[in-house]
RNA sequence: CGGGGUGUAGCGCAGUUGGUAGCGCGCUUGCUUUGGGAGCAAGAUGCCGCGAGUUCGAGUCUCGCCACUCCGACCA
């Protein structure tokens, strides 16, 4: 098929190596380059362009939901990391310490934010006094460090962006709303904005946040069929604020406890984006947050009126959408491989031939279908393309989780499934037993991705021990 | 943290029994080209990952370290 065809070789093919090809694409479309520390990259104008257009999308997504931005320090002493006992057994692992400033030893030792509860707390403690303070709904657009083992360009580094919300609620049941609402929020943006289909779910305990009461997620399967955790949120309970001292004074005179919830996502995004839409030639990014919405390439530059007239387009096509014209001196064929390479939605082709006409090309980089529109109705015919573009991309990665989702009663039904038609979700009971859940990673490979909030209440057994059970559970081999 | 692979020009790589470093792409300049990674010509570019050791001599041999990468275990 042409549509398949390869027209990018600096990239190694998906099927050959996955795991290179990713690696290919971060550096080739240059989102990345590697530094002298390890697991810690730079984020190259291209990439950051991809995260800026995340953040203003879900920035204005929390203020529309009331939150306000701030920002911590990044250090934790030692002694405030401490306070919360399951926090500091969850993360100590993974921490990095500063203990010296300038030549002089610290007298108490400060860890790198991994994520930043304990600062949250600290400050609520001195700002909550009463039922009128009330709730406090935080953001922080920051970045944070943890020590990792194995590194990867997006999906795992020691140093990322991320934004951590923090909130704080006078009631349990205001607190588990916030949770939801968040997720929610998360959800929407991954699958209008990133065209990326998720599952939203529970956590199971034994994959719960350091310190908290329930942890939810929303899952996302890339295109080679293993998932990878695109967002969370987090309701605490009490237990931070017990732990903290944090009270108020509620409308009966009373002292009592808040209730608290923390949710992020992370530039991990970016490689979720990457492996959920990207192909043979390279990376394809949703419209909503590609750097690049529209590529302008003039034919045959040279000519009289050419550059003129695709200068004319992209003032006026600046207007209402990201454009890029390329006047290099690169051949045009150089300039259609090299925007399909960096994802760009609609590449604009504009030769002499179309000025004559009062045409030009537009091509759309998911399925490379070429229309020829008239100039006078273009942003019109740009817009149409875009959406066109999310959706087809959407639909695409819908069916190929769709085709990864296997329906499993025992162990063998899921080794035989994923033997037969490669890594997916597994949708199988599950009666609660970690024991179980253990099992199952150790005879199968997947691991327990969460309980999706849709689908409960099916009787059956355990697809591990036999016994009992009515909990759904998406299963899954994990980034 | 365990197991594998790789570090030589910006990128991809070659470098023989140890003898003082090369190819392709890219880059610079000029001309010709321009509807799917153009052609010719002339150029520039190296702490051969880092540190010890063996040797008259190390990109090459020995030891140590570091980084990247892949596969596991852990995690956004």
């Amino acid at each position: 098929m042409a549509d398949k065809q390869k027209m990018v070789d600096a990239i190694t093919s998906m099927d050959e190596d996955f795991a290179k090809w990713y690696t290919d694409i971060v550096k080739k479309a240059e989102l990345i380059d590697y530094t002298s520390v390890k697991g810690c990259m730079v984020i190259r104008p291209y990439g950051y362009a991809i995260w800026e257009n995340m953040q203003k999308i879900l920035d204005g997504m929390f203020k529309a939901t009331g939150h306000e931005n701030v920002c911590m320090p990044m250090f934790i002493p030692e002694s405030l990391l401490n306070k919360e006992k399951d926090h500091v057994e969850g993360f100590a692992p993974e921490v990095a310490w500063v203990t010296h400033g300038g030549n002089e030893k610290l007298e108490e030792r400060l860890c790198v934010r991994p994520t930043s509860e304990t600062l949250f707390c600290e400050h609520y403690a001195n700002i909550v006094q009463s039922y009128r303070d009330l709730p406090k709904l935080y953001n922080q657009w920051v970045s944070v460090v943890r020590w990792e083992k194995t590194t990867r360009p997006f999906l795992r580094s020691r140093e990322f962006l991320w934004q951590e919300g923090h909130t704080i609620h006078a009631t349990a049941q205001e607190a588990i709303e916030e949770t939801e609402r968040m997720l929610n929020v998360y959800a929407t943006f991954c699958e209008r904005d990133l065209a990326m289909p998720v599952v939203k779910g529970r956590k199971t305990d034994s994959d719960k946040f350091a310190g908290a009461e329930a942890t939810y997620a929303i899952e996302a399967l890339m295109h080679d069929g293993k998932a990878l955790q695109a967002g969370t949120s987090h309701y605490f309970g009490d237990g931070f604020a017990k732990a903290f001292g944090i009270q108020y004074l509620d409308k009966e005179n009373k002292l009592v406890h808040p209730h608290q919830t923390s949710w992020g996502v992370t530039t991990r995004l970016i490689g979720a984006v990457i492996m959920t839409h990207g192909d043979d030639n390279g990376l394809v990014l949703p419209p909503a947050v590609a750097p690049v919405q529209v590529a302008i390439i003039p034919i045959a530059q040279h000519k009289e009126g050419v550059l003129d007239a695709a200068r004319a387009v992209r003032d006026r096509l600046a207007e209402k959408f990201r454009v890029k014209l390329d006047d290099s001196d690169n051949s045009p064929g150089w300039k259609f491989s090299e925007y399909e390479m960096r994802g760009v939605p609609v590449r604009l082709e504009l030769g002499p031939r179309d000025i004559e006409a009062g045409n030009c090309v537009l091509v759309t980089r998911h399925n490379r279908e070429k229309t020829v529109v008239a100039l006078d109705n273009l942003e019109e015919a740009i817009a149409q393309k875009l959406q066109e573009v999310r959706d087809g991309l959407y639909a695409a990665a819908l069916e190929n989780r769709e085709k990864r989702t296997y329906d499993c009663k025992t162990i063998d039904e899921i080794n035989a499934k994923l033997a037969e038609n490669g890594d997916g979700f597994v949708r199988a009971l599950w009666c609660g037993d970690e024991a179980c859940e253990d099992k199952v990673k150790e005879l199968t490979g997947v691991g327990s991705r969460c309980i999706p909030f849709d689908g409960q209440g099916q009787e059956g057994t355990c697809v591990c021990c036999g016994k009992p059970a009515n909990t759904l559970v998406y299963w899954g081999k994990a980034y």
